[in-house]
DNA sequence: TCGCGGCGGTGAACACCGTTAACAGTTAAC
DNA sequence: GTTAACTGTTAACGGTGTTCACCGCCGCGA
């Protein structure tokens, strides 16, 4: 990228204030949610004024977002370090890793968790929100599930509803993500997205505080559901506790 | 309750006022968000100066809570007035019918479904916010789907997994609830459970815009998962589109 | 009927927010 | 060495939630 050098002092050091500003506002996130992420107090962590943070931001806006990208490659790098973690797991025992990793990573930062999968801030401006580094960070996450479902059905395809069963509207749009997919059949990629589903509303109801009224500790339920859902890919469930 | 006719004319213009007041959040929450629902800008919206609401309510949050409170009771009685719509419906088609009204009503309000069902704000001072009326609002709300799937069961038992194959914390915690769930085995309290887990995330999921990056349209995905527990419920389902 | 207490309203003020403008010191480039 | 860009400042504007002191008016009891 960068013949001859091309960075200079100013530019390592502008680089260091960037990574200081979002640390600090990942600080503020962690400590009181999102709305303590202010311009204003992210400024004030680091002894500046408020208005020096826009030679480094064009907004406030502008700064969450970079926060957000920033998360998603945290747990993204989080979730790949732990698949790989575990050097005599096979395939099944990886899903299994990541999912209950995702599950600890969201409980562990239940603020965060809620900045990536919760309801989005209404954003009049960016209408088409695709190419944003955020949206290719959340890209970049999700092909971790993808990746290794592919892989587990590329190396024991599981048992999946043919494609008659799907109706035609929506055997066409999952054919157009088959190569997506890795060139799984529509019904895989059917049966993936709904697993997906399950896992991404298990873990939102348990974080956002949905599920208080049916059960103090939701441990024990997410496990039964991730052992239905490695039944159900032919994997070689863990027993449940 | 109010013997003598406890309401003076004063009770009565202050419950209209309060009764303004809400309309006012409601309209801004539909036209703007969440951020839009600020206090000042209720005050404008009638009239009023920003301290005159605090004759109303205690702070700016109790405003939105009671908002909350309001839109449970008011999604509740839409799904109410949808399950009893049809007088020739079944149980099961009952139940098709308030899920597929839930899903409407999240995809015409989604920020008042992001307010009910997205991640919390973080509230340090009601640590036990039970009792609030927010959430006996919540309460009554998931009622009407816990009631509906008792009765069905209790019509025609669905099949449900062994209280064995539970493991005994899960199982514990759900036999605490069988008596809210009126004497449903832990088995069948689970599936339950899972059915509702699957059809909140399945509509966090596409009003929260996580599922763009597979489906451009959830429509047929959504009946295609109402189908399969339909099925799993024992339920003769409508066929997919 | 009179008086009084409280309810419902006001404007001013405080502290915070995001954002812009005008300005100054340092640093890099030509 | 001059010049331009970069990085920071302070001041200011309009917005927010909230509190305070004040004030008129309605409704109740004597």
């Amino acid at each position: 990228m960068d013949l001859k050098t091309g960075e200079t002092r100013r530019d390592r050091q502008r680089a260091a204030t960037v990574a200081e500003i979002k640390a600090a506002a990942r600080k503020l996130l962690v400590e009181g949610g999102v709305p303590a992420v202010g311009l204003r107090a992210v400024a004030r962590e680091l002894g500046l004024s408020a208005p020096a943070l826009y030679r480094y931001f064009d907004s406030h806006e502008a700064l969450i977002s970079a926060l957000i990208a920033d998360l998603y490659d945290e747990l993204t790098d989080a979730l790949i370090a732990l698949r790989d973690s575990d050097p005599g797991a096979d395939l099944g025992g990886q899903l299994f890793l990541i999912a209950g990793g995702l599950r600890d990573w969201a409980l562990a930062h239940p603020a965060e968790f809620g900045l990536l999968f919760g309801a989005p801030v209404p954003n009049p401006l960016a209408e088409h929100h695709e190419l944003t580094p955020g949206h290719q960070a959340a890209m970049r996450f999700g092909a971790v599930f993808k990746d290794l479902v592919a892989k587990v059905y590329r190396q024991q395809p599981f048992a999946h509803p043919p494609e008659e069963a799907l109706g035609p509207e929506l055997l066409a749009q999952l054919t157009q993500k088959a190569e997506y997919f890795d060139g799984m059949p529509a019904g895989a990629i059917y049966l993936s997205l709904t697993y997906w589903t399950r896992l991404y509303g298990l873990i939102c109801m348990e974080v956002f505080g949905q599920l208080h009224w049916a059960l103090e500790d939701a441990g024990a339920y997410f496990q039964a559901q991730l052992f239905e859902i490695g039944e159900a890919l032919g994997l070689d469930c863990p027993l449940p506790e």
